[in-house]
DNA sequence: CTCCAGTA
DNA sequence: TACTGGAGG
């Protein structure tokens, strides 16, 4: 889910095109963007994409695609996977496994009224990664020649500290939680530009781009009030306070300045008065301000892609269109004697 | 989500 | 050439 801060974050918020990443090193939170191709890549009935053994191949389509458009636009895209999630992380991940036991109960339930919408809603929260689907996804990006990080723990922290070491240049995620875990720069609807329909209006999505030093200074707060805005909100590591939204967390944090004087002054929210656990509270920052990361990653290289193994594990292994799969193929290859060109041209100068 | 063929 | 809707696996 991620800390939901859209509405603070909407004054600072820039818009920048894909001209505007040439040649910038973008890390990628692997896990958040899988599991969106997951939601959404799925036919009209809400069935995911699969080969013919049965295995959902959504998350490997998206993926796909989506790298090779960053290479023909000269971008080098890193992707950051998730390790071991934080033991405050458990109670939030076993209630998304409940909704997800629900949602598909749900979605039985739909589909027995005939439902369509339904169905279709419901299948897209019943999403799950698996090992399986995670290790598919980084070979496929092995084979591309895409460089993969793996954090210990939190695939956020991990990017807010390479984006802060100057080893790439930006965090690229739906999720806010980067800006909690310090990353100068966060790029949100990071792929194509493209329009996509709501309703009967189309609506272009545009590339965001947020900076953290920027935010703080037009909310006029430290860090470590961000971080505590988030909690009193609410994050994957602790559930935050009913009745307080980013507008109430902002006038609580602006006002009291930290969340040991808010429980200071019994202060009430829907009629309940707002009495936080500080050692708690204290634990949660500490995932934020010290999170693990690792800090001796492998130097970030993009090789050469194994066209061949590629094409073995997405038309061979997973029924993809040889058509379409050679078609982005040779986009890459085109791309790769121009640069070869262009390189010539240099050392000929 | 992204691709691609059909349409204006 | 730009746009749209249906298919992709």
């Amino acid at each position: 889910m991620g800390v939901k801060i859209n509405e603070l974050v909407k004054e600072v918020k820039k818009v920048v095109t894909f001209e505007n990443l040439l040649n910038k090193k973008i890390a990628i939170d692997a896990f958040n963007t899988l599991y969106q191709f997951l939601a959404i890549i799925r036919q009209r009935d809400g069935t995911p994409l699969k080969d013919f053994e049965g295995n959902i191949t959504s998350h490997l389509s998206g993926l796909f695609y989506r790298t090779i458009n960053f290479l023909e636009n000269d971008i080098k895209p890193i992707y950051v996977y998730d390790g071991k999630p934080s033991s405050l992380k458990l109670d939030i991940i076993k209630e998304r496994k409940d909704r997800k036991v629900e949602a598909k109960v749900k979605m039985e339930e739909a589909k027995k009224k005939g439902d369509i919408v339904g169905v279709r809603k419901f299948a897209q929260a019943t999403s799950r990664l698996d090992s399986n689907m995670i290790k598919e996804s980084m070979d496929l990006l092995d084979y591309m020649g895409i460089p993969v990080v793996q954090a210990p723990s939190e695939g956020e922290a991990q990017i807010a500290y390479m984006v802060n070491q100057g080893d790439v240049w930006a965090s690229a995620s739906q999720d806010y939680d980067t800006l909690l875990f310090g990353a100068k720069k966060l790029l949100r609807n990071f792929a194509i530009n493209r329009t996509r329909k709501v309703g009967d209006t189309s609506v272009s999505l545009d590339i965001e781009w947020i900076l953290l030093p920027k935010l703080l200074e037009k909310l006029d707060i430290t860090q470590e009030q961000l971080i505590e805005m988030g909690i009193l909100i609410g994050t994957d590591f602790f559930e935050g306070v009913e009745g307080i939204g980013q507008k109430t967390a902002f006038d609580l944090i602006t006002k009291y300045k930290s969340i040991k004087k808010i429980n200071e002054n019994s202060l009430k929210v829907r009629g309940k008065i707002i009495d936080l656990d500080i050692e708690v509270i204290e634990k949660v920052k500490n995932i934020f301000l010290n999170p693990s990361v690792e800090k001796n990653y492998q130097s970030l290289k993009w090789k050469k892609p194994n066209f061949d193994k590629i094409e073995e594990f997405l038309i061979g292994k997973h029924n993809f269109s040889e058509g379409r799969v050679k078609n982005a193929l040779d986009r890459l290859k085109k791309k790769e004697s121009e640069s070869m060109q262009t390189s010539l041209d240099r050392f000929f100068k």
